[in-house]
DNA sequence: AAATTCCGGTTGTCGGACAATAGGAAAATC
DNA sequence: GATTTTCCTATTGTCCGACAACCGGAATTT
């Protein structure tokens, strides 16, 4: 029976529409910021009613290729890394991941970013964290807003510093999962504030020097002190995001 | 003028409608492979036509969180570490992240992955690595298909066996973007299977030994030379996906 | 009991319709 | 002439009704 027909693939209008236009995009064919054609033309091009080439575009929207606002044409946009970073977070929570692994990846990748970002962060990025640092030691010690703003911008702009689109979107997406659960960390340890300043005083230090084994060593102990503050605030590391 | 009226949100109807499912979804009103209603009852629960419900569904569909076969109904499904590397790195291909952040990204993440792998993988996780390696090896030296694909499982399993979906995604989204590329590099390089092996050997040797340096530090070999194998491929690192 | 036929429910697509609005052209005002 | 106002057109958001294709199961036949 070698020579029976495979089901041939019938695939729905919407979906061609869709990867049509989405490999138009890929190609160059529309430049960036580009206009879609309006709604009627692709009907004429593509031969199928407006409902159809609607639920086309409902697709490439949601993967954040091209964007609108209301009312107007949709232009291109590539999906920069907030946007994978935020696309991603969302996945995992839906797909259930726990706080465990979060912070199991923040302590695996962090550190190694670290010790890049000893090798590559620029003078400004450096002076960059300063300033996040200074606006957390002048925040009033039961700010606790300001302490969760600065503790993920500290570490939001590590991540921007590497210069590296891929690495940015993947720990973004890290920050992204924790920065409300910090919340809880930071507002049951009294002594967060402070241990958290010492560690960006000391990562700052170490990337100031190109220290790399002392910036890895100090975002280790940073990490591992923020996940204790967890255990401490008896969060259940094995709860769903 | 303080008391200016800020622009009210007029949400189009079929976001509503996405954002409601989602977050039903979300609160696991729906059990895990639960069907979800069928587009007519959802049109009189919401009370909107089939065509806006239509375009709701389309958004859900691009987000994976449901999914159907041609002609069935949807079910609910909750996006796997698969669904969100493939998301994340046809996002960064759309992107036009650069091979180089992507190697860079590599480097600097898979030997702290390496580093927890020789604490993580379990005897089975290892013999698969094993397998993996026998199959590399038994392959004729110019069947280069073969070869990627062992290198590209190589990292796949390493990933799998760390036992955190964050982490294999996205290590997961990295090979994905490399799989296709490395064909040229192999293809390339004539001693590129044998310098594959035998890093290979001194990975599962280090994985054996629970051996955390050494595991780390092949790993950057491993990566280098590859990386290396594409200049010499007069592969531009520069170039985008 | 097994195979076949039939049928209702569901999806995929179509065509047309209309209100609301964004953006630009035309007219009115200074 | 420059600015404001008014209008018009194109486009989107939503609705309605329709029909063919198809899946799954019930009813029927063998």
């Amino acid at each position: 029976m070698t020579n029976a027909f495979k089901p041939l693939e019938r695939e729905p209008a919407y979906l061609k529409v869709f990867k049509a236009i989405e490999a138009r995009i890929a190609d160059g064919s529309f430049g960036d910021g580009a206009f879609l054609p309006t709604e009627g033309e692709l009907c004429a091009q593509f031969g199928v009613t407006r409902s159809t080439v609607r639920e086309g575009l409902r697709l490439l929207e949601q993967t954040g290729l091209v964007v609108r606002g209301p009312g107007k044409k949709f232009y291109i946009r590539r999906p920069d890394s907030a946007d994978i970073a935020a696309a991603a977070s969302k996945s995992f929570a839906h797909g259930g991941v726990t706080f465990r692994e979060v912070w199991d990846a923040l302590a695996t990748f962090y550190p190694a970013a670290a010790r890049l970002a000893a090798r590559r962060l620029s003078v400004e990025d450096i002076s960059a964290l300063k300033t996040v640092r200074a606006a957390l030691e002048a925040a009033p010690a039961d700010d606790h807003e300001t302490t969760v703003a600065a503790s993920v911008e500290f570490f939001q702009h590590i991540a921007a510093g590497l210069d590296n689109r891929v690495m940015l979107a993947m720990l973004q997406s890290l920050n992204l999962m924790i920065g409300d659960s910090l919340r809880l960390v930071i507002a049951g340890a009294p002594q967060a504030k402070k241990r958290i300043s010492s560690a960006q005083g000391e990562l700052i230090a170490a990337f100031e020097q190109r220290d790399e084994a002392r910036a890895e060593e100090w975002m280790e102990k940073h990490i591992a002190d923020l996940k204790r503050g967890y255990e401490v605030a008896k969060v259940d590391l094995d709860e769903r995001i």
